[in-house]
DNA sequence: TATTGTTATACTCTATAACTATA
DNA sequence: TATAGTTATAGAGTATAACAATA
């Protein structure tokens, strides 16, 4: 009983937030090594990506959504406004925020990154089924729609 | 045709690898926060939890499965062997190489931050069913497998 | 020659605090 | 007073290259 009672104090198994942790890792190496060939960062994928499902937003909603902290963010949408794939336009109802826009070449290069992605995510779900990988996809939605959109 | 297909490129819903990106940083920041009142962080955890499950490892094993960068491991290991929480035992079979194991004090101390992480894990699982959870674990775990094992 | 661990270093990312303009 | 965006800055995290010890 006292020898396993240590053990007991912990799970059997990995835990989601463990496995997310690495999980993420490894995904984010594959996705940054897919779209470094575009010149992207996995950071500016995911701003376009959510800007163009989600958007128009504000900064602080947008860093709020993707976890990116306010004062880091103006650097990343100055980048992206300068290459003209994004619009900072002042919302008229609240002249303190900005509404974020994709631009039509924004659109563009989002597909371009979606399609560079699309292989390094292939490799990472190889493991599964199509079923099981749209089952995935499903909970990783609702999950995301509950953590990340505060 | 020609309006459609602008929108053609683009996945008609979010992706795994940018679901997975958003996911884990809202998990990471709800890990981290739990983890604080241990005066622990995220990769802290990772590798006590890591070596536990899969140990004794090499310190290019540890990093390779954690994505951590065999030059930043040094010093994370170097504090974990300070705080007593592992040891780095020479290889007999190859000299070059440690065998990371965990202490009892290490194994204590995983108890304890798997004991913090569970809460902040409860509110993230919150939208899913106990067997859908379980379904998302076993998932998780088949794909970490594949590409965290290199 | 190749690999493990190590150091030094530059670069990116992240977090904190203070400022401005609007509300 | 409070909030959106901005700036400056310190602190982690990350990657690259070079080295010593060992294979």
């Amino acid at each position: 009983m006292a020898t396993r009672s240590r053990k007991a104090e912990i799970a059997t198994k990995p835990s989601c937030g463990v496995l997310l942790f690495r999980l993420s890792r490894a995904s984010g190496e594959n996705l940054g090594g897919a779209l470094a060939a575009l010149d992207m960062r996995a950071p500016e994928f995911a701003i376009l990506h959510h800007l163009y499902f989600e958007g128009p937003l504000s900064q602080q909603q947008l860093g709020r959504a993707l976890r990116i902290h306010a004062s880091n963010l103006v650097a990343m949408i100055d980048q992206l406004e300068g290459e003209g794939l994004l619009i900072r336009r002042r919302d008229p109802d609240d002249r303190r925020r900005y509404l974020l826009e994709l631009t039509d070449d924004g659109v563009r290069r989002l597909a371009d990154a979606e399609r560079a992605a699309q292989g390094a995510e292939a490799d990472m779900l190889a493991p599964l089924t199509p079923a099981e990988r749209e089952r995935l996809r499903g909970y990783l939605a609702r999950l995301a729609g509950h953590s990340c959109s505060r």
